[in-house]
DNA sequence: GAGATATGTCAACAAGGCTGACTTAAAATG
DNA sequence: CATTTTAAGTCAGCCTTGTTGACATATCTC
């Protein structure tokens, strides 16, 4: 039994892939995408520093403190690393006392994660520093303009994926 | 001696920095973008590895095959790196034949940087896949939304280098 | 009790950043 | 024209953060 399907479309377009592409990439979108990334991530880098943390702590301790009791699969799944990477910079996080790991209850296999006190505060200091160079973006621009930059974003991420991203970010629900 | 000021005056808003923050950090948007870019910067990456490069390759390659005749100040300028990691790159794109060195004809102190055919085809295979990505964001979004989510990104980027990139990107017109 | 699962750990390696010191060639400047 | 500055290249070594592969332990599931 064949997978092909015996009747195809006559016109069919002569691009590569599945979809139809303009005459050229939309260099602009991919550009813009790099710097305001790099510009993004390089706030926190210095308060990260005067703890003797980089950017792997950061991702960690940030999504630690958005899901309390989280648990390592749930993080390796978030993050795309390996169970080793993860390790590494997770043992000083909890050696530095900034996120505590406790027994699974339901599952005593499982380690569920959470910030301390002093870990939440990092968490949220970072995290206003990059709310507030998000606040300076989104100021004088129209009121719809947040709702279409998310969709953006959310539809960049692998169809995949989306769901569950969804589900993290927005808490669930979203319409 | 006190290190807390004695006098500080009445009505001080109490946020961290120069801003007005809203009460909870703008964890959406914040985490969309960690989201997406992860997706995005990933799609060029089977196609590097069968050359042997990695996402720093890509990086060099793109810009110089956006940029011909750029010079290594202006790379460095762009991705924000030492010379040194530049280098250990650049050598490998030259070698392996993806980008000549031209000694530049105004200043023979500098080397003009171009994308050969080769470098070229291989700039413009990663930028289609990445459009491809692009372009289903942009699919049933407004027609106003790209023109939303492009300001949106400018203006993440460090102020001081707005006009730089705006001139990189969109090519030293836009309104 | 046997096998699967969640986590932890050891060792080695690779990519891609960094610093610091130094060289060379060419331009700019007094 | 001698000196200084600038653009680029290079050597050596280090750090962070990713990888693979192998194996250990505790706990759950069947």
């Amino acid at each position: 039994m064949s997978t092909v399907p015996d009747a195809i479309p006559a016109m069919r377009p002569p691009q590569l892939g599945s979809d139809i592409l303009p005459e050229t990439p939309a260099y602009d979108l991919i550009e813009l995408l790099f710097f305001a990334y790099r510009d993004f991530v390089s706030d926190p880098d210095r308060i990260l520093d005067e703890y003797g943390f980089g950017r792997a702590h950061h991702r960690v301790l940030h999504f630690v403190d958005r899901q309390p009791g989280l648990t390592i699969a749930e993080l390796l799944d978030i993050l795309r690393i390996t169970k080793q990477s993860l390790n590494r910079v997770l043992k000083e996080l909890i050696e530095k006392d900034f996120i505590e790991s406790r027994t699974g209850t339901s599952d005593r296999r499982q380690r569920l994660l959470f910030a301390t006190e002093q870990g939440h505060d990092l968490a949220v200091k970072l995290a206003n520093l990059q709310t507030r160079r998000i606040m300076r973006a989104l100021a004088d621009l129209d009121l719809a303009s947040k709702d279409h930059v998310s969709r953006y974003l959310l539809r960049l991420i692998d169809p995949d994926d989306r769901a569950h991203v969804e589900r993290l970010v927005f808490g669930a629900k979203k319409s």
